[in-house]
DNA sequence: TATTGTAGGTCAAAGAAAGTCAAAGTCAAT
DNA sequence: ATTGACTTTGACTTTCTTTGACCTACAATA
């Protein structure tokens, strides 16, 4: 498995119960071996703002990453969600969004699959120039249909 | 026997009992000592949806091909249909088809409704020379995944 | 207050896979 | 011998991840 599925894993796992989690980022890149701009990458790419996350972080002693839901409810979540994909979005953040879904149980497998299928590069065939903006049309609105 | 047939037969025998596949394109191209893609020649002329496959893919580190096996207990109907779907469908074709399967019952109104957003020219807003094939591809391939 | 150490941030290059496309090759049927 | 369908090949592209050199901010303390 790819060490930035791990860490974002692991950092998912952290969340559990409460709304915010505090890492140290290079402790956390020590704990994964890796260097500790990884977790920067694995943050940007798994925990934007889109995606229902927001970051703050402060540097120098006793500095940290702060990691938090931008939502408490799950049916709130959803609706931030739908609200915040922009014109175009990357089959990348489509899959993160709908693993999420699924662990945040607002979607199920059956659904889950249609939504990655009908949104996934292999099947859309498009070019660069326009995919992500058919995808995000196309996530958006399967979205707005599922409640 | 060519080459691309015992790729083909390589691969189908990976199935066995499981109804998904993996493979590392790199990596069984090494094994039969042929380029990468020959790989994605193989999978595009012998695990198409028309053939009841549906295939997903990433890029990057960690990089893999996906195979999925439309399962048997699917409709004869719905598989019947899936074959016999051309290169290109209009949303009233569609449209059609998606009322049958409701009144076969071999889909559910959930499905439907995210059958046809997916579909739908309103959120497709593709040019008259694609969409039909965007949509054909859409559609197959989100069939062969219900259930 | 100036310095120094401790964090975190940025960005671009390198690496790792897979995808595309068209040219060249094969081979059976005219 | 020609055609046309199918296959093989490889140069080039795109996507995603990993790595490292360099930068900035904060806090403790000399």
């Amino acid at each position: 498995m790819r060490m930035s599925d791990l860490i974002e894993e692991f950092i998912k796992e952290l969340f559990e119960d409460n709304q915010e989690v505090e890492i140290q980022r290079n402790e956390l890149a020590e704990h994964f071996n890796c260097v500790p701009s990884q977790i920067n990458y694995v943050i940007s790419t798994r925990f934007k703002p889109s995606q229902g996350y927001y970051v703050e972080s402060k540097r120098g002693g006793g500095g940290h990453i702060k990691i938090k839901k931008a939502v408490n409810t799950k049916s709130d979540y959803l609706m931030y969600i739908i609200k915040n994909i922009g014109r175009e979005i990357t089959s990348n953040e489509v899959d993160i969004l709908i693993s999420d879904f699924l662990s945040y149980a607002v979607i199920d497998e059956k659904e889950a699959k249609l939504l990655k299928v009908a949104t996934s590069d292999n099947v859309l065939q498009l070019t660069k120039d326009i995919k992500d903006e058919v995808r995000a049309r196309i996530f958006k609105n399967m979205l707005i249909n599922l409640e």
